[in-house]
DNA sequence: AGCGAGATATTCT
DNA sequence: GAATATCTCGCTA
């Protein structure tokens, strides 16, 4: 039952892969040891046609990985401090990719529990983007890295099917644009799941008078 | 459970 | 310079 996906596999639209993906294992090999996540939520972000995806704009070396070829991961670094992972879909020069945004650890539970002291269950050792990525030791050095490739740092093998009744679907996290559109999906009941948070300028500031 | 704030860098305007 | 696909802490319920 473990084998790694194949690319032709990954290569659909990311909406199609975000739910392909639930349930998928992602495996990293850490300075501390083998850690595996089962993806209970994921998020689909397309190209052009997406005013949330960082594609929507164009080619930019940052987003430059998510033009690429299917199955291959994307890291992005965010508010200063955080890195968030996606897995790449689309095939042929459409960009999109899918973001990871929080697991189950399946493997090496001992590793993640020593670097999340904080975290109190197994549910919330991975629970979040930001998290999710660290917990597998994922950086800068990872981006671009080959998810199919058994030689990889960093693999993503084939899952138990998750049931469609248990798969739930709403507005993506943390996103201001296109908020009725229900791209963020993830496996219902999971202790995992993140709690919804609404985008747009959480601050408002304004001066008075 | 939910808000408010702060920390921090890369990206685009 | 402003915005950002975030997290943690402290406080209020």
């Amino acid at each position: 039952m473990d084998r790694l996906f194949r690319r032709e596999e990954l290569a659909l639209d990311p909406v199609d892969l975000a739910r392909l993906l639930l349930g998928a294992v992602l495996e990293a090999d850490t300075p501390d040891g083998l850690v595996g996540v089962r993806l209970v939520e994921v998020e689909a972000y397309r190209g052009l046609d997406d005013p949330a995806s960082h594609c929507y704009r164009g080619k930019t070396p940052r987003n430059a990985v998510m033009w690429g070829p299917a199955g291959h991961l994307y890291v992005y670094f965010v508010y200063g401090m955080h890195f968030c992972a996606n897995v790449v879909g689309t095939e042929d020069g459409q960009p999109g990719a899918v973001l990871l945004r929080a697991g189950e650890v399946v493997e090496g539970a001992d590793i993640v529990r020593k670097r999340r002291p904080n975290a109190r269950g197994n549910g919330e050792l991975a629970k979040g983007p930001a998290i999710l990525t660290s917990v597998l030791g994922l950086a800068r050095e990872q981006n671009g890295a080959d998810l199919t490739d058994p030689e990889s740092p960093v693999r993503l093998l084939v899952g138990e099917r998750v049931p469609a009744d248990n798969v739930r679907s709403g507005p993506r996290v943390g996103v201001a644009m296109a908020m009725d559109t229900p791209w963020r999906f993830w496996i219902d009941g999971s202790p995992a799941v993140s709690t919804y948070r609404r985008g747009g300028k959480r601050r408002q500031v304004r001066p008075a008078g």
